[in-house]
DNA sequence: TCACGATATATCGTGTAACGTACTAACGGG
DNA sequence: CCCGTTAGTACGTTACACGATATATCGTGA
């Protein structure tokens, strides 16, 4: 199968692509792969989705809500939207550090 | 072993951090090392490193200099380059999103 | 009413790469 | 001349990204 990123097709991090479609508001697994296809331009498959959100569930950064119809909804915890926003917050300033970095010399 | 990242234990993407290292100016796979575990707190073991090196460049994204001693320094490619900006400012873009939902309404 | 596509989730197999550890070797300073 | 730093190699393990497959339900229009 492919890699995760070949190696610079595109930013993945599925992880992180739930948890943002997540701080929307609470979601089900249907609605986040939609969410993040849509905002993203991005494919999240099924295999990719529940998987990671099963681990997010574990490590308390997200939790399950009542189950409506067959929808199983999850939403962010506190945990996981300090984390986040710190990553983010990371991230944000890595990609401007590089940006910055490609702006004065390329090479 | 531990994961790639521990479901957001901090921002990973050894690739990514390898050309930003790069975007600075040409390294070797040592300093490349040294400049991210500086910059960004994040430790790169010489397994992660020298394969993702060995994948870049077979991709395109990074091209070998000539040897100085024992060293083998890498430069970012006209591709690389661009790559990488486009990658960055999605990125920010992205990361941007995130920390504007997060700011409304938590949850 | 029943066929069909959209909705919704679960699960499995495979390949790739992240990661740590251990290793070799060369160089430089004291 | 040794020892710590520099530099890269090699390797085994494990996680996880991803596509494919499976299954069930709902809505809707012919």
């Amino acid at each position: 199968m492919e890699p995760r990123i070949p190696e610079l097709g595109r930013f993945a991090e599925p992880a992180l692509l739930i948890l943002v479609s997540l701080s929307d508001g609470p979601k089900h697994g249907y609605a986040i792969m939609a969410d993040v296809e849509a905002g993203t331009g991005r494919p999240l498959g099924p295999g990719t989705l529940y998987a990671a959100l099963a681990r997010l569930e574990e490590r308390g950064l997200i939790e399950a809500l009542a189950p409506v119809d067959r929808r199983r909804p999850y939403r962010l915890t506190a945990t996981g939207a300090t984390l986040l926003a710190e990553q983010l917050r990371e991230l944000s300033e890595f990609a401007d550090l590089g940006l910055r970095r490609l702006g004065r010399t390329p090479g």
